[in-house]
DNA sequence: AATTGGATTGTAACCGCATTCAAATTTAGT
DNA sequence: ACTAAATTTGAATGCGGTTACAATCCAATT
């Protein structure tokens, strides 16, 4: 409520002074400093941000657009960013897509109305000219998604090589029929993912039935589906690779459902490591994003494009590992 | 990157008029309003958001402040208020709690600073009077948790006799030895659904013992922890209430750690139904909050106090439901 | 004693937009 | 054709800060 006059007046300065107290103390009066900062306290006095954003033409809020809030494996992310954001004085902006391209185009209005200052896509389903378009005039960054030939700074893990990690550990296992839930073959992610696995398949020879790959869409009950698809085959599976977590638990839990067992009858690995997998029956074998640190990573990216810093990088890849529990066995057929 | 001046120049206008198209169309020519509209299209003219909001002494961005971002039951709650903020042409301001009360306080100089017009609050870490101050200056609205005494516009269910109804769903399975695994007491949430656990074994004439009543702290480890403690008593409850489904896992999981079986041996109830409680195993039965309306509903009640609606009401109270799945069974002991 | 210069502080001009008030233009009425 | 009324438009002002620039003060220097 009170606004800078009412202090100048109070401390018995000007509104100038007031505003040095606050953002060049070295150049105010010790004395007048401790006034000033008396009558601010006094009056729990904070700056109105608007009319600083609109002198300064800088805000310190930035915009995060999420796929998906209801996703633990966001929200991981989504905790990395706001801890160094608030740590530097940020704030975050949620924008939930609803897995919805159309309401994700919408954030991109936040951005030029200069209600942020920068943003983190979490999400890919902006077309990527339209991504690098924004990018050149805002500073954006893409974590965990990122997109072909654009040369937007991005911050994720290796997706390719570790769906092939995951294919390969099965292979070790002695698997040769492995069935694979992908996601949405529209996300590069979908694709990336089961780029490795047929990598993986091609290197140690097996052969990819093609039956035994089906189209999910990171859904529990796409996982669930899928696999009951995969199990009505003649031939089914002795193993499955979900392309992340959730589908996991839904193939996990269709094969139960047909009296089958896990990882017995039929192993199944996922991917991403939500905080579910291990409390999960059987606790889930799956390849671990380090999503905190993606987040940080990504919230620090944006922060150095927001201050014009010189950067040598702007593209980080991050280890992922392969974390061993229980719903994955040797092969026994 | 265009400001108002260059679409008034372009379109052969004042800005006067430029603004008046955006706001008060009805008063502007027909012919000119078209010709306006043409140049902002052209320029991709959008607002300053900043500027706007000095003159107009309001924003369009909430703050809504979450103990637990990774808690999808708070995520679900979220996603039901960005859906109306949305369709309102609100923005929310994200703000993680991380369980730290003073973080939660940190948030509340975003409203000071007029960076948003409202609050809505889905922690309790805030000491009620301090709360009760902020809501005589800001919109601020109340969601899942709520504060004695402090007549803040809520929305909730009815904790205590939601716990109730659970407990009373265990006894008229049989079952004598019920166990507790506690809420913090320190947050309302945790008392009221103790105080319904106790209603309950009070009205049916079933003896709590104290033993079995265990503090945790909503998280899975703290459930799976209490859960040892009972089971390390040598009168081994039948039944366990966990105050939320998290513990309820951890419950569960300690459980057939020691190699029983759930509900054959021990029946478990929890409490939030949230989205991993059907993909458990086995399923839990819990009592289930209306997540996604207690979001809306906030967020309608918060528009109203903002835009100085005449409410009629401002405690809400919204129906819960006990839905039952396959972690309770008769008791046989 | 007059001059100089550093340290403090005040004055005033913006930042981009909404809005008041008066001017300009059009329409209507006689 | 001329005036009054209604409609449309523009110039000026202020929202609450920041900051360039000018003014003031006082000790140090000459």
């Amino acid at each position: 409520m009170p606004g800078i006059k009412e202090v100048a007046k109070q401390a018995n300065v000007s509104i100038a002074t007031v505003s040095r107290v606050l953002s060049k103390p070295e150049s105010v009066a010790e004395e007048t400093i401790k006034r000033v900062l008396e009558v601010i306290e006094d009056l729990n006095y904070q700056p109105n941000a608007a009319a600083r954003q609109l002198r300064m033409s800088e805000t310190t809020t930035i915009l995060v657009v999420v796929p998906d809030i209801t996703n633990t494996f966001f929200s991981d992310v989504l905790r990395g960013i706001e801890f160094v954001a608030l740590e530097n004085g940020y704030q975050v902006l949620l924008g939930d897509a609803g897995n919805n391209p159309e309401q994700e185009k919408g954030y991109l209005n936040i951005l030029r109305q200069k209600k942020a200052a920068g943003m983190i896509l979490l999400t890919a389903g902006i077309e990527a000219n339209l991504v690098e378009e924004i990018a050149a005039q805002y500073p954006v960054v893409l974590a965990c998604e990122y997109l072909e030939g654009v040369n937007v700074p991005t911050v994720s893990i290796d997706n390719v090589s570790s769906a092939r990690k995951a294919t390969e550990y099965l292979i070790n296992l002695g698997h040769k029929r492995i069935g694979y839930i992908s996601g949405p073959m529209n996300s590069v992610l979908g694709r990336d993912r089961l780029k490795g696995f047929y990598q993986a398949m091609a290197q140690y020879n097996v052969k990819v039935e093609p039956d035994l790959v089906q189209e999910g869409d990171f859904s529990y009950k796409s996982g669930f589906n899928m696999m009951l698809k995969l199990l009505a085959y003649s031939h089914t599976p002795t193993a499955v690779f979900a392309a992340n977590d959730e589908m996991a638990f839904g193939a996990v839990n269709a094969i139960e459902e047909k009296g089958l067992t896990v990882p017995q009858d039929i192993s199944v690995i996922g991917f991403d490591n939500i905080k579910f997998s291990s409390i999960f029956k059987p606790a889930l074998t799956t390849i671990s994003q380090p999503t905190f640190d993606i987040g940080t990573k990504a919230m620090e990216l944006l922060i150095g494009l927001m201050t014009k810093q010189e950067m040598k990088k702007t593209q980080f890849i991050l280890e992922n590992k392969l974390v061993l529990r229980d719903s994955c066995y040797k092969c026994s057929r």
